[in-house]
DNA sequence: GACTAAACGAGACGGTACGTCATGTCTTGGG
DNA sequence: CCCAAGACATGACGTACCGTCTCGTTTAGTC
């Protein structure tokens, strides 16, 4: 039950055409990177007019972080089980899931984007690093209560630990480590984090 | 018998115009950014013409890789105690250090440039990378037949484990993590990868 | 028996909004020129909608005639003395004295958009010049029939003496020359075209 | 012996490029009016970069300057006779007669940009009109010196009565008139500044 | 000491994209 | 049916760089 100002005068906003941009941005995205991705192509493939895109949107970074979080489902529900390390298991396979393939390549383009425009970079943050920081932060803090942690273990070192072989590839390969590195990265570090049941 | 393919003859490149151009390149890329790193810019910082810039690089990427690579000492001896860990510990910590600061922002602007050109990646892969994970690579192979290593460590998951935390920050925030909390990383993962002498 | 075309359903015209577009339409006009009036920024100055504009006017040209004539009384009735010579020297005055100043800016942007639209140019002839040359023209005729001629005048080249020294300027200094000049020249022709009572 | 600033450095203006624009832009001024002379179009006929344009022009208006004069023999060698009246009516056809056909709208268009951009207006007098009236200016000077002239006329407004009728036309009708009609003009004028022989 | 040849600065060239603005059309809700 | 508001596709604006090109100049080695 939504009282705007009143109720909006003038011609409504096209979804059509937002969907278009939307759909053109994340194919050029993906096909051709962030360094070719320019509002004149983008209005060109999406059969719009520039200004419709400088309307909405305030340059190619935003553009390319609505188009890259319309193919994200943005606030995933995480399973909790009783096992911190499979949660958290479960979770990264889930990011890496999401950003393996032209995701992937959008998203890379994407942090790229960051450098250009503090705009980017921060929603970028606000987007998808916090919600999932602050999931893994939660539970960690309830592993921590339910005594699952090795002792010595700062939780905040254990984050980085445990996230870290997900990200950095990109810097280097433009890719998401395949699942099996994946999962050796993420046992090697369980290893030193969580406190495993004896046999 | 001649030595050289014949002598080169004609006027001899300018090794001035060659340090003026890596200057001016080094100082946009630190002060404003790779985005803004023009070839026009430089010509003009550098007092030089773009054509000399062509002639000798292929682009902004190029240009960028050399400017960087020229404040970084490119191969440097590294340090070999008896101790695998503080061996790692030591090349870590140099790396954060010659990425920190200003370099460190050329850096990252470095590996966004690779996204736009597979020239600059491969530079990057060819005088960054390979070298750093070749003495890795190497270290930790002597590290496992010295028995330094604890039982079921796979190597490739180790480094990835040791040197993703110095890497990973640089995609989000464009900083390289302070040394507190690199140490805290590199201590984790030591944890579950070293064997450590009982006391 | 309807008197009206039936009776016009729906709101009828709004006056205000009428007025508004003119005045602010022949402000612009004025003050910036023909050249920067465009019909957003008169409808931004009348607090009107475009497209109430585009349904009364065709256009900036269209828009630009019936602002200009709002300013002019657009049949005036001419006296007519005794002397034809006196008459069209009242005439020529007159206009002067109507397109001198701030209406003779508009009225040089109307001759300019008068290249731009034969809509305009039509109006302009069909509003100013027709009713005044037919004036001059049926005046002429009873100063011929009326023996006030000079032998060999033809009244055709006559009319374009009198009149053209008062229009010329504009076209090259967007101004309408001075009473005395215009005076001058009106004395200086209509010695070749009136005759004059022996002293 | 022209001597430059030593030499202009850098590779010189294409001549093809400029003529190319001018012919472009010329063609687009006859066809189209100055309304529709657009840089982009212009650039698009001549097969050019827009920046070349702008390199050498300050905008539409400069260029149909220079577009137009570059159909026009600038300085035209002015006959002397003996007689003013046949030295004006040589002049006066002449002007008439380059300004006829396509160069007429060209100068229509023109004179139309000069109320855009004060350097047009400034541009066409100082090569159009200055030259011209500076003649007419001397000639009729020696005239009266010569007593061609009948007592009692003022050269300022006598000029004016013989150019005038040529220009005014232009304003409403977009035209020079006929060669007939001017010369109606021209011996009514005439026959009120000009002393005749005696038969 | 002239000749050859490449690198140099300068800067013009045809392009592409920028972000802004006005066009004329349309689609709402409300009077 | 009119009006205001304002979104839409279109297209020109003037600017900034792109990477290529064409100059005249400079700086070596080679004859």
């Amino acid at each position: 039950m939504e009282n705007n100002p009143r109720k909006a005068a003038g011609r409504p906003r096209s979804e059509e055409a937002r969907e278009a941009i939307l759909l053109a941005a994340l194919a050029i995205l993906v096909r051709e990177g962030y360094e070719n991705l320019s509002i004149e192509g983008v209005a060109r493939e999406a059969g719009t007019g520039k200004s419709t895109i400088y309307r909405w949107w305030g340059g190619r970074g935003d553009l390319a972080v609505d188009a890259f979080f319309a193919t994200i489902d943005e606030t995933p529900d995480l399973p909790e089980t009783g096992s911190a390390e499979e949660d958290f298991r479960t979770q990264i396979n889930g990011m890496a899931r999401d950003l393996r393939g032209p995701p992937g390549r959008a998203f890379a383009a994407l942090l790229m984007g960051g450098r250009e425009s503090p705009t980017v970079s921060a929603a970028v943050r606000k987007r998808w690093l916090d919600p999932r920081r602050d999931w893994a932060r939660m539970r960690m803090a309830r592993a921590a209560e339910a005594g699952e942690l090795l002792p010595g273990v700062e939780p905040r070192a254990a984050l980085a630990l445990l996230y870290s072989p997900l990200y950095s590839p990109l810097l280097f390969g433009n890719t998401i480590p395949p699942a099996q590195d994946l999962s050796a990265c993420f046992d090697l570090a369980a290893r030193t984090i969580f406190r495993r049941e004896k046999a």
